[in-house]
DNA sequence: CCCTTACTTGCTTGCAGCCAACAAGTTTGC
DNA sequence: GCAAACTTGTTGGCTGCAAGCAAGTAAGGG
């Protein structure tokens, strides 16, 4: 007979349990109290383990916040792709604006923390800057891509320089992300990237 | 005969002395390898005082750098004045657009060092972040009245609503300098604010 | 006037508390 | 029994505080 509350798990799911458990406390605590005051230890022990699994786990503290991030990015990714489907060009921008609302809505704690983490990135010397780099890029491609078939499906300009669009569309979603984050309360990021949007139709649609 | 290395000066002046020096290190060194791993100690050094001279001073290292911010943000908008001049609407916009350019080509290094601190801000229970809203507070005020004004004197579109496109302008630039100080190299920032000088013209002027 | 004495302000040094990272030990699953 | 998961002991380094020293300033008697 087994206690119910510690049932016997393979080594395999003991790691994955601990390690699912700790990267959702990681989150947790960021959003109440930054990275800087989220201690490896408070960590460790909001996930219901010890002070030192978090490093013995992830090496760093700078390597725990690396995984976070990849993990949140991997999530949020899979969370834009059905939005899409098969459309591209100025619809394939709207619908991914609306999985990004929808994710926010979702889960805000959780977009919060990754895009606190993108912007903490910029720290010079940061040691998640080349993985966020990666996942810019990434995002980028894929953006540069709608907006590439819609120019040749004629639902964009054909003067339009699409790299340039892209830096553009990415560049403010990133900073109407910020402001929302910043300071939640004074415009909501639904009529945000509802503005997003309509410009995105004004720039970028064929006449 | 007084020694020429070590000048008499009042209270005053010692102070504002070690002040500006201090300031000068901290961003030098903010820059160099981000606010994380500056140690106060350092700084103290770096400015050629003791390394418990910063804390007796601003109190904690937070309230370092919150006088940085300030001390920064106040020169970069005393920068931005004279380019404006009596525009408004769409020109306005765009010489303050000009204003930004010439900061970031002229200083880089106060630049990074404003923005970093402005994006580092959006971490929960941070305690610059008051002082990060005021700012942007400020600005807004100044490029909603441009917006107002130039709707006003009819170069800018009457249905405009002056407050969201103040969000999106705004958003944009940080968006647009955050892609630019997570990757220098990438995109030029003239080349990224050219665009958005481009698009808010085609947004924003009436036809 | 100037120069001694009392006082203020700027700055340094020593120390306590806290944290990340590492290493050695213990438990759990195979 | 042995390898992987996990815990506990320890160290070096950093922030923030407090006590103390030194440079500057003001006031009174000659």
């Amino acid at each position: 007979m087994s206690a119910p509350d510690t049932p016997r798990r393979t080594q395999a799911e003991r790691s994955a349990l601990s390690d699912k458990r700790m990267l959702e406390a990681a989150i947790k605590l960021m959003v109440e109290r930054g990275v800087e005051k989220t201690t490896l230890a408070a960590i460790g022990q909001e996930a219901g383990y010890s002070r030192g699994l978090v490093t013995h786990r992830f090496g760093s503290k700078a390597g725990l916040f690396r995984q976070v991030m990849r993990w949140i990015s991997q999530r949020w990714s899979e969370h834009l792709q059905p939005y899409v489907g098969e459309r591209d060009g100025v619809e394939a921008l709207a619908a991914f604006l609306a999985a990004h609302r929808d994710f926010a809505q979702q889960s805000p704690e959780t977009m919060r923390a990754l895009f606190a983490l993108w912007f903490e990135a910029v720290s010079p010397a940061s040691e998640m800057l080349p993985g966020v780099l990666e996942d810019h890029r990434r995002l980028g491609s894929r953006i540069r891509g709608w907006i590439e078939s819609g120019i040749r499906s004629g639902s964009v300009r054909r003067d339009v320089d699409p790299g340039m669009a892209t830096a553009q569309f990415l560049g403010t979603l990133f900073g109407l992300t910020y402001q929302w984050l910043a300071d939640p309360r004074r415009r909501s990021l639904e009529q945000l990237l509802k503005g997003l949007e309509t410009n995105t139709r004004r720039v970028l649609a064929t006449p």
